[in-house]
RNA sequence: GGCGGCAUGGCCAAGUGGUAAGGCGAGGGACUGCAAAUCCCUUAUUCCCCGGUUCGAAUCCGGGUGCCGCCUCCA
């Protein structure tokens, strides 16, 4: 079965054919660096990701560039405030979305360019803009003509006259059209400024992703990715800018993901409801932030909630169960288990493989994958040892297509003293039969966030 | 107002023509000294409402109702 993916452009499903055989490029917008990561900035990323490891599962070489906008009004802005450059500003946010990335076993990308090492290329975009017709010079500043090309518009389904009601130019733009967007602005007093053949000043906001796109993935890419709060304007201005220059489509599948909701609505700094992945990262297990934004589809809205988390960590802990139980944390993949178990394997990779086809619908995948983990707790019951083995291995495989359990438990020795030492008097106290004692050391154990688990092994501690 | 999307059991969430995945929660049973974990069973004759197409619709069409996003910086 081939791999279906949607396009927002011709908003449909279609079968995914590279440019390049066996050759993938993605482009994401990724953060303007103005502030510290939030949830909406890892759930972007994740979609990408996810794309990106089934597409290498499936084979393809894939080329994935994650970009920085790393200079904007608000970077200055808050530079300003802080009494310091703008670089500081964008590195330190940079560094910390890397860091939370990394934190949620988000892959790196192939290259993370920044808007502010691509001037040169801006420039030349620009030029060739002006030169075909759909750019000019005014004032310091370069639009992007609108009106140039028919068909702006195209991905948000906007028709320019339509768009016109309500838009106002702001003080001090020199525009032909309310709708032009600005490639270049000329800098006002004391602020960061790059020479240019239109005076000093600095890349608009969605040059940068059209530059840096042709640069280091070439004229026309795969898959060009984002949040869906990007459509419009963004990736609609990206295309024209990009189509007016090269004559050439930009993206073959336009691929945005679904936004964060906080109690209902969009999270978002002006209504204060947002959270920062950091804050998040405190309280819950990223393995878990991951499994959870996982079993939603990647296009449909999701809602954050502490509570929604709780219980992903115990359905979570529920999949984790037959890995912890085999110990099979290494040597993924391996021989396919004999018997029912072995049917209950081909069925959830078949499954598994049909859901991620469809529109890498992990949500679907991730439910195949609870109905492999019964059937190997059902086979580790029954005693087949050997053959559950061998089936939580390709249960570890096919969560590590997802990017999951990549962490293995906490091995006793990872334990305070203080904890093995109640967990031993309470084996001696059960070897003693003092049930008594033993039950009153489990809840000792229990205050100190340790579940104590019995069975025919022996006993188990668990962090909980 | 324009554009896009969504409405599935107590909650979350798959499912685009063939008779409702999965998870959480809840109830019952097995196992256990008791638990926990695990397994088994039960928990939507029905998919917002009204029409229509079809042998057959949660899925397609028409009309409603409600919610969300974009149209201004936003992943």
């Amino acid at each position: 079965m081939a791999l279906r993916i949607y396009d927002t452009l011709t908003q449909a499903k279609r079968e995914f054919v590279p440019v390049t055989p066996g050759q993938v490029t993605m482009y994401v917008c990724g953060m303007t660096v103005q502030n510290k990561p939030h949830v909406g900035h890892i759930r972007s990323s994740l979609s990408a990701e996810l794309m990106r490891r089934y597409l290498e599962h499936l084979g393809f070489s894939v080329r994935y560039a994650y970009n920085f906008t790393d200079i904007d009004d608000k970077i200055i802005e808050r530079a300003s405030q802080e009494s310091v450059g703008w670089e500081s500003v964008s590195e330190r946010n940079i560094a910390a979305y890397r860091q939370f990335a990394d934190l949620h076993n988000i892959k790196q990308a192939t290259v993370y360019p920044r808007a502010t090492e691509h001037i040169a290329e801006m420039h030349a975009m620009i030029a060739r803009l002006i030169d075909r017709g759909h750019a000019y010079a005014a004032g310091g500043d370069v639009y992007f003509e609108v009106r140039s090309k028919a068909d702006y518009g195209k991905l948000s389904n906007r028709r320019v006259d339509e768009l016109r009601e309500g838009y106002r130019i702001e003080p001090g733009e020199i525009k032909k059209d309310p709708l032009d967007f600005a490639l270049w602005k000329g800098a006002k007093p004391g602020e960061p400024a790059w020479e240019s053949p239109w005076g000093p000043g600095r890349p608009g906001w969605h040059i940068e992703c059209s530059a840096m796109a042709m640069k280091h993935l070439g004229e026309t890419i795969d898959i060009h990715g984002g949040g869906q709060d990007l459509i419009f304007p963004h990736h609609e201005n990206e295309i024209a800018q990009s189509e007016a220059c090269t004559g050439k489509p930009f993206a073959n599948f336009w691929c945005e993901n679904g936004l964060v909701n906080l109690s209902g609505s969009k999270m978002s700094k002006s209504v204060g409801n947002f959270f920062f992945i950091e804050d998040i990262a405190a309280k819950v297990d990223p393995e878990i932030t991951r499994f959870y934004l996982l079993s939603t589809h990647y296009r449909s809205p999701i809602e954050f909630s502490l509570e929604r988390l709780e219980e992903a960590g115990v359905a979570y802990a529920r999949l984790r169960g037959p890995l912890e139980r085999t110990q099979a944390w290494t040597a993924a993949d391996g021989p396919a288990p004999g018997g029912a178990l072995g049917e209950a394997v081909a069925t959830a990779e078949r499954l598994f493989h049909e859901a991620m086809d469809d529109d890498f619908n992990s949500a679907a995948a991730v439910g195949h994958l609870f109905d492999l983990a019964r059937a190997i707790n059902r086979a580790l019951d029954e005693g087949g040892t050997s053959e559950a083995t061998q089936g939580a291995r390709r249960l570890l495989a096919l969560g590590g297509i997802l990017g999951l359990f990549w962490k293995a438990p906490a091995t006793d020795a990872a334990w305070p003293a203080e904890v093995l030492a109640l967990a031993e008097e309470r084996v001696a106290a059960r070897a003693a039969r003092d049930w008594k004692r033993s039950d009153a050391l489990r809840d000792q154990l229990a205050a100190l966030g340790v579940l104590v688990e019995d069975s025919g092994q022996g006993q188990k501690l668990k962090r909980r």
